[in-house]
RNA sequence: GGGCCGAUAGCUCAGCUUGGCGGAGCGUUCGACUGAUAAUCGAAAGGCCGAGGGUUCAAAUCCCUUUCGGCCCA
């Protein structure tokens, strides 16, 4: 590896790859930290259905620092990836890869569930690969050998002794869930696939009404699925809506008030006559009688019981659609089904598996349930509840695949009563440090929920729910490993080592232990959270278990609240039947937006490919940019331009500084690996500027450690940037620069001295940058420093109080504003830098720290001035300020009168007084002021008394003099403009010399170099005079042998013409 | 529909906890500096602090309402 002169990103790269390649980076790192702590980690493991982009990198990113930080503190980190294989995602994918496009019913017939299960296999291998190469461009860290995959065998037997904890601790129970489901496919449909299905689709808007059990008045009732009639349970009202009692012909009837006219305008009924309004509220628990009854044996049963068929006054109910009143069927409706188990009335589900009326529904048994719909229009007709019935268009869900509607089904499922876990879950968090307070109140709100958590899909391909059903008795046996398993089988047609998956698994035969009837696997596989959600526990054996978790530290996007971070407690607080978390923290990262702050979709077309990034770009500036631009918990809008300027700026500054220390150290022979910051402490040649340096250092290492813990990775980064390029690379490197420039032998310790604060500089700020940059900085640091075999290897550095100097940094930090004072001074003065001035004076209201004659030594050179004066200045007091400027001679004054103050005294004088002001001298004024606190001022018909406070003085910087000054900082300045021929000449030998200096950049020599001869033609013969008496001085700072100035061109010298001033003139240099 | 988060200069973001002259970096214009540098310095331009209301001597900041965007849930 070398240092060229160009910084070229990707060349790094390619040359720390092929580095690292050579070496067994995990056998090392094992090595160094052999007798560290091990702290654990679980990956937040990505589902293997697609390729990576770029929202997936600030995770990683994150992630992989984490790690670095950790190793360089010393801990032994097991950081190993994890895949997520199992899920609709994936299964659906497969299926498309299949080339299946019917029902999964079809579909499951056509290719069979092995061949499904194989390509879900194929696929998710497939896009490991892919996911594996985007990590190792990215430089991550993760441990591949031992990654847990979800959908292994031995993964599963592990999950399952979560759900046999949760079974023998009653927390998993069967119960009810309402799902969408696809009558053709026969599957449920997940919220996705339900939200992506919406379309506008007719159905029937039927009317009817239900008599009062103790008054002769009716419900008027609205429905789009008339079907749901068969298990109509529950009528419910507004409870703060009004609904009006009318009278028709000879019945009463109850409907919303808000919707009467409309009503009965689409009824055509003219004669009605409202007899009272009530409140919802009010009609609430009583009872009616559901015209049907006698043709649905099962309702009835419930009805005779009198647990249903009720009014019910709820706040979801919409008053103002239909005629206000509702009917609930919690078999068809998640409302419904909440109302209902709120109300603890039993549920009514008179449906089988195909989404047929079973003989619960007496007349309608057998039928698809949708069929019903007119079936039952005719039936209320014949029991006289009809009303009306009509089409409407609305808004409904449709299955993706079939195109058909949806029906909302009370299924049997197996779920977690999360309730029953009671507070332990909201424990187990108390002491998780989450970084931010948002994310943590998010977390404990969802935790505090406890709704029931349905595990159970009707799917293909996830963790089989382990649960066996007899065909008889319907006794239920869960069978929680393959050695249960084995020992219950009475055939297993796969061997003993069947795979953990449908279809082999519902091969094995198992017969009751009751009736020895043949028993059936409940057709469930696990959710998919289930399955990732275990991975604290099923990735790990007992051993690692108990090492390593909880974990130290796990990190997702902010979806994942109440996604895999909440599974993954759940599931922990199940298997310890404790308040124990399996994270100690958790860090809940933000989204990645489009640069305009759009969400990225596929439907907008604005992803961007991981992969392709990452080839692209230099990696250490997308790794730098994704942490410096914002907070973790912020969503981030990704800008590839805005990536390509301050971070690349930041890397592009540390490399020259790299450059600019290996160019001036290597041509003083100065050796780079051995830097022993101790006694370069006690060298004579060690200075104010090494003390600052070092001390901001340390102030800077401290910072970012306490910020890296606490997850502030933007504001370190901000940190960095701020050393990097404001402290090392404006501050020091200038302030030293001559020191280095002078190459004589008397002078190597200074030199050394620098070069040995610089290294031991870049050294930190390389271990410190690699947690972000892992390549630039392991290549630098290997070709300047190399203590190890790679940076990974190294410590953190530790804050060290002994380089701490408040002094030091406190009076280059003042330095430093003098000199911005005094450049703004200049320019005012047009005085270009590079001209020397005769003389700055500075005023100052803190003197202390300015008073070191190495700080005003420092000051002269940097302010390029002859002589330098620092004297003390009250600025609290305007009028004592100007005194001590007026008697230095510094400033010229001006005095107004503040017409306001004199007015009142002077009425109709103010104008001959004005006038007469205007003539008197602004200094008399003044001195007598300050001598008698009063000036007497004479005018044409009268004289008055001025005070201080009647007038208002300006000052500005007497002739030669100009002045500026920073109220802020309290401190003024004055440089001498004066330019004698001597400082003239100073100037113009600078300004040639930089530019000779620059032409020996361009004619591509060697900055350490000496060269022959420079050459200087065409000057005024004043000119000419003057810088023969600097042609020494001109020949040390462009490093030539010989100045050769002559009026006319020579021959056979190739000159550049330049200009300086208005001049133009020739030079050369060979 | 509910919960949480965000909105401040052309761009990216601090400031809000605990009210007191609206800030930084980038970008723009002009000028300066520079033999490590795509770095830096000076000056200028650039703002109804998303909108409306309230509390207060005083609001970017506290309270209420509202609009838009993001995330989660329905």
């Amino acid at each position: 590896m070398k240092l060229g002169p160009k910084y070229d990103p990707k060349e790094i790269e390619s040359q720390i790859n092929s580095y690292l390649e050579r070496i067994d980076k995990r056998s090392l790192i094992e090595n160094e930290l052999s007798s560290s702590e091990k702290i654990g980690y679980v990956e937040g493991p990505p589902t293997l259905n697609g390729e990576p982009h770029i929202g997936h990198l600030r995770g990683r990113i994150i992630k992989d620092l984490w790690y670095r930080y950790k190793t360089l503190q010393k801990n032994r980190v097991e950081f190993r990836a994890g895949w997520d294989t199992q899920g609709l995602p994936v299964e659906l994918q497969a299926e498309k890869n299949l080339g299946l496009t019917g029902s999964k019913a079809e579909n499951i017939k056509k290719v069979g569930i092995s061949r499904i299960v194989e390509e879900c296999k194929d696929l998710i291998k497939n896009n490991a690969e892919k996911w594996i190469k985007v990590d190792s461009l990215l430089a991550m860290s993760f441990d591949y050998e031992k990654a847990y995959w979800t959908y292994k065998d031995t993964y599963i037997e592990r999950e399952w002794q979560i759900l046999k904890k949760a079974w023998e601790l009653g927390i998993l129970r069967e119960w009810f869930r309402v799902v969408a489901y696809c009558p053709s496919c026969q599957t449920s449909l997940s919220n996705a696939e339900v939200n992506q299905g919406y379309k506008i689709v007719e159905d029937p808007s039927f009317y009817y009404k239900m008599r009062l059990k103790e008054e002769n008045t009716f419900l008027v009732v609205w429905t789009t699925m008339p079907f749901t009639l068969v298990t109509d349970e529950l009528i419910g009202v507004n409870p703060d809506s009004e609904y009006a009692y009318i009278s028709v012909e000879k019945e009463t009837w109850i409907v919303g008030y808000d919707r009467l006219n409309e009503l009965m305008n689409a009824f055509g009924i003219q004669k009605f006559r409202v007899e009272r309004v009530v409140k919802g509220i009010e009609l609430d628990g009583k009872r009616y009688v559901h015209p049907l009854l006698e043709s649905i044996p099962g309702l009835k049963e419930l009805s005779d019981a009198n647990k249903i068929h009720f009014v019910v006054a709820e706040n979801f109910v919409d008053a103002t659609t239909g005629s206000g009143v509702v009917h609930l069927s919690p078999a068809n409706g998640q409302e419904d089904f909440d109302i209902a188990v709120k109300r603890n009335v039993p549920i009514f589900v008179p449906i089988n598996d195909n989404v047929e009326f079973t003989e619960d529904a007496g007349i309608f048994r057998g039928r698809f349930v949708r069929d019903c719909d007119l079936l039952v229009v005719d039936k209320m007709k014949e029991a006289g509840g009809y009303l009306k019935l009509s089409k409407i268009k609305h808004q409904y869900p449709t299955c993706w695949r079939s195109n058909h509607k949806v029906v909302w089904l009370a299924r049997r499922e197996y779920f977690y009563m999360i309730d029953k876990l009671e507070n332990k879950p909201i424990t187990a968090i108390s002491n998780v440090n989450f970084f931010f307070d948002s994310p943590k109140n998010r977390f404990s709100e969802i935790i505090k929920e406890q709704v029931p958590w349905c595990i159970s899909r009707e799917r293909v391909w996830g963790t089989p729910l382990p649960i066996w059903s007899c065909n008889r008795c319907g006794m239920k046996e869960p069978l929680f490993s393959r050695d249960e398993i084995i020992k219950r089988a009475s055939k297993l047609p796969d061997g003993e080592l069947f795979e953990l998956h449908r279809p082999w698994i519902d091969n094995i035969e198992i017969n009751c232990s009751k009736c020895s009837n043949m028993m059936n696997r409940e057709p469930f596989v696990l959710d998919t959270w289930h399955n990732s959600g275990a991975s604290p526990y099923a990735s790990f054996s007992d051993e690692e278990y108990k090492d390593l978790i909880p974990a130290a530290f796990l990190t997702e996007g902010i979806d994942q609240t109440r996604g895999w971070a909440y599974t993954l407690l759940m599931e922990n607080v199940i298997m310890t039947n404790e308040a124990k978390p399996p994270f100690q923290s958790f860090l809940f990262q933000g989204h990645i937006l489009d640069e305009k702050g759009n969400k990225m979709s596929k439907s907008l077309g604005n992803v961007l490919d991981a992969n392709d990034l990452l080839i692209k770009n230099s990696v250490d500036a997308i790794r730098f940019y994704f942490m410096w631009k914002s907070s973790p918990i912020e969503s981030l809008s990704f800008s590839l331009s805005e990536m390509g300027s301050r971070p690349y700026q930041v890397l592009s500054t540390l490399y020259y500084l790299h450059v600019y220390l290996m160019q001036n150290g290597t041509y003083d022979k100065f050796d780079t690996r051995i830097i022993d910051i101790d006694s370069v402490m006690r060298s004579n040649s060690f200075t104010m500027t090494e003390s600052w340096i070092l001390s901001k250092l340390q102030t800077f290492i401290k910072t970012v450690t306490t910020q890296l813990d606490s997850c502030r990775f933007n504001e370190a980064a901000k940190n960095l940037e701020e050393f990097i390029i404001n402290d090392l690379s404006q501050t020091y490197v200038p302030m030293t620069r001559d020191d280095i420039w002078d190459d004589s032998v008397e002078t190597i310790e200074r030199r050394n001295v620098i070069y040995a604060v610089l290294g031991f500089t870049l050294s930190n700020i390389d271990i410190i940058l690699h947690v972000y940059c892992p390549f630039i900085t392991n290549f630098l640091y290997l070709i300047c420093f190399q203590n190890k075999v790679m940076v990974l290897l190294e410590n953190w550095p530790i804050f060290n109080g002994r380089l701490v100097d408040i002094n030091a940094e406190q009076a280059i930090d003042s330095a430093k504003n003098i000199i911005s004072i005094v450049n703004a001074a200049r320019m005012k003065a047009k005085f270009k830098r590079r001209w020397p001035v005769n003389n700055v004076i500075i005023f100052a209201k803190d003197m202390n720290l300015l008073e070191s004659n190495e700080l005003s030594e420092i000051l002269k050179k940097q302010l390029n001035t002859v002589s330098l004066n620092i004297k003390s200045l009250d600025f609290s007091n305007f009028l004592e300020k100007i005194n001590t400027l007026y008697r230095e001679k510094l400033v010229s004054l001006n005095a107004k009168l503040k017409v306001n103050k004199i007015a009142p005294r002077l009425k109709n004088d103010l104008n001959k007084a004005l006038r007469a002001f205007e003539k008197i001298n602004s200094n008399d004024l003044f001195d007598q002021l300050m001598s008698k606190d009063k000036f007497n001022l004479k005018y044409d018909s009268g004289e008055i008394d001025l005070s201080k406070d009647d007038v208002e003085f300006t000052y500005a910087g007497e002739t030669p003099y100009v002045m500026v000054e920073s109220e802020q900082e309290n401190i003024a300045v004055f440089i001498d403009t004066t330019r004698s021929n001597e400082l003239i000449a100073l100037g113009l030998m600078k300004d040639i010399a930089r530019n000779i200096q620059q032409l020996r950049k361009e004619r591509g020599f060697v900055p350490t170099e000496i060269l022959s001869y420079a050459h200087i033609s065409k000057l005024d013969v004043d000119d000419i005079a003057s810088l023969e008496n600097h042609k020494e001085e001109l020949a040390y700072y462009v490093r030539v042998k010989s100045v050769v100035i002559t009026q006319d061109k020579l021959q056979d010298i190739e000159y550049k013409e330049i200009e300086i001033d208005g001049k133009k003139i020739l030079i050369s240099v060979q």
